[in-house]
Formats: C-alpha cells, sequence, structure tokens
DNA sequence: GTCGGTGCAAAGCCTTTGCAAAAGC
DNA sequence: GCTTTTGCAAAGGCTTTGCACCGAC
C-alpha cells in the first residue's frame, strides 16, 4: 500500500503537480481499496478522513491522477464510470453480474499472448486489454427463474 | 439487414409491444449502422427520416429494444454509452484508439472457449465476453510521439 | 511571496419523468 | 374504443466551470 503512496507522490512532484492532502488521500483511496470503486464511492471515503474535500476536487484529481497514469477508468455495466489503481503486479479482468452487479476478478493473464498479437497485428502501442464478460449470477438466477426469456410483456 | 428488421418487429408483437414508425425506423438505423452508435448519431440519423421523433422516445426505445434483446450496450471508453445490434453471426471485440476512438473491430472467436469456461469456473448463465483493447492507434503515435510520458506539466 | 489548488455555487449536459394528445391493434 | 406510445417541457443527477481565497513550495 504505502509502495503505491510514495510512487503517486513522486509522480506527482516530478511532473510538476503539488502534493497536497487532498491529491494524496484521493489515491490513497483508490489505492487501498483493491477494487473499482465509483466517484461517490471515493467521495464517501475521502470524507470519512477529511468532510471539507469538495466533489469538484474529486474530480480535478481523478482527472490528473488518470493523466499521470497512476488510476485508471474501468469500463463496467451501470451508468458511473469506475477508477482503479493502476499497478503492475494487479492488472485483472472482470466478470460483472448484469442485474446486481456483482464483481469477480479474473487473473490477469488469462487471455495469454493476445497482448502481443494485437500490437504487432495492428500497429497500436501502449494496448491494454480489459475483458468484460456480464452474465446472471447464481444467486440472480434465481430471483429471475421464471420471467427469464420468454414472458410477460411490461 | 431487412432480416433483422423483420425479426425486431416479430419480437416486438410476440412480446405485446406495438410496432410504431418509432421503433423500426430507431432498430433499422442500429441494425444497418454496422457498428456502435451512440444516442446522439442514433438521434441524428432517425430524425434525418422523421424530424419529430423526440429524444425522449429514441431513450425509450433503446431501453425496450435492449430489454428485448435486440440491441445491446457496448462499454467502450467515451462518455456516453454506444450500442449495436444484437445479432447471432455479428459479435465482435473492441480495439479502440485511447486519443481519437478510432476503433477497430476484432473477430468475435479471438477468445476461443473461455466462454464455456468462465460459465462452468463461477455458475454464471448467459455469460457474454466483451474484450475492450485500448491503445495508441498508428496516426495518434505521430501526433504524440514528442510529449508521450515523460513530459511536460499542465 | 507566487502561482497552483481548493471550495463553493452556478452552469452544463445528458437522461428521465409527467402528462395530455395521438395512434396501434 | 381501449390502452399503449409519443412529444413536449420540466425535472433530475452527475460533472464541469468561474472565481475568490488558501496553501504548497
Amino acid at each position: 500500500m504505502h509502495h503505491y503512496v510514495r510512487k503517486g507522490s513522486q509522480v506527482l512532484r516530478k511532473r510538476g503537480y503539488r502534493l497536497t492532502p487532498q491529491r494524496h488521500m484521493i489515491l490513497s483511496v483508490i489505492q487501498d481499496a483493491g477494487e473499482h470503486l465509483q466517484v461517490d464511492e471515493i467521495a464517501r471515503r475521502v470524507q470519512a478522513h477529511n468532510p471539507n474535500v469538495s466533489l469538484s476536487t474529486i474530480y480535478r484529481t481523478l482527472e490528473l491522477l488518470q493523466k499521470l497514469g497512476l488510476i485508471r477508468t474501468a469500463h463496467l455495466p451501470g451508468d458511473q464510470p469506475y477508477y482503479e489503481a493502476v499497478s503492475e503486479d494487479a492488472h485483472h479482468h472482470h466478470l460483472v453480474c448484469r442485474h446486481c452487479h456483482q464483481t469477480i476478478h479474473l487473473d490477469m493473464d488469462l487471455l495469454g499472448s493476445l497482448h502481443e498479437q494485437l500490437q504487432q497485428a495492428y500497429g497500436f502501442h501502449d494496448v491494454t486489454l480489459d475483458l468484460l464478460a456480464s452474465g446472471c449470477c447464481p444467486s440472480c438466477q434465481q430471483h429471475f427463474a421464471q420471467e427469464s426469456q420468454e414472458h410477460l410483456p411490461h
């Protein structure tokens, strides 16, 4: 954890940005989460430590941290975007329930050498792979058992 | 093309929904597009045929068509969601440029048997796989050549 | 002490909702 | 003709922006 916090601070300073308590706090929250967070959850956690941190600052900081490559947006089902820490050893894929949004993390090297194959085949650089597997989780299958595919209008 | 249009109409009727010109038009636009479209682009194309179709109707119809399984949301980079037609023989994955959002469609069976593996391993049903490969496309690599990773603050 | 960063409030934008009129079936 | 669907306008909710004050360096 502190490994990343320190790294994040260094990156900020090296790029000429100021290391404010707010930025430090927001980055720590995301790096310590171990999962993807939405803006409102990030705000909740940050404001638990310092209630004065404004949403504006959170949005502006998320954009900055993303530009610096410290965090990234996870494109998952749902209306609001998710954010997660970028780290060499912790990239992963997602298996998400379409109904309750329960999420299971899948191993990063599930896709083997696809990475390099795509880079070579299309000439893209810095390719990152995000596999989104969406389905109906076991517990939701019960709730939706009857009204599944071939049923009641409206 | 007309194959899907007919199919879509049938599905609507069978499920007890009315087949209005608006719904027909919106579904046709998406099915004929051959790529994923954002709401504003769908509106543009629909309104090119009938300027009176309102955005409300488009939003409501998109939700309906999704519920009926005729279209789906593609979770791609960008603020607004993309929609694309669902068809047995045309599912695909995306290789998107992070900068210009240029998109290349990848073959659906790029991922082999991963599909079944996940269903069995985690007990999820109706699993669909969406691979999102993001990178920097050849043309953007030129523009960003100098100011890439280690540069100018702000 | 400077200049970048923050907080607050207002503005923006996309999306959803309420309701009367229109139109499938 | 009955009930769903539409169009319009208003409301909502998340995100961005303007600006004066604050604070990191």
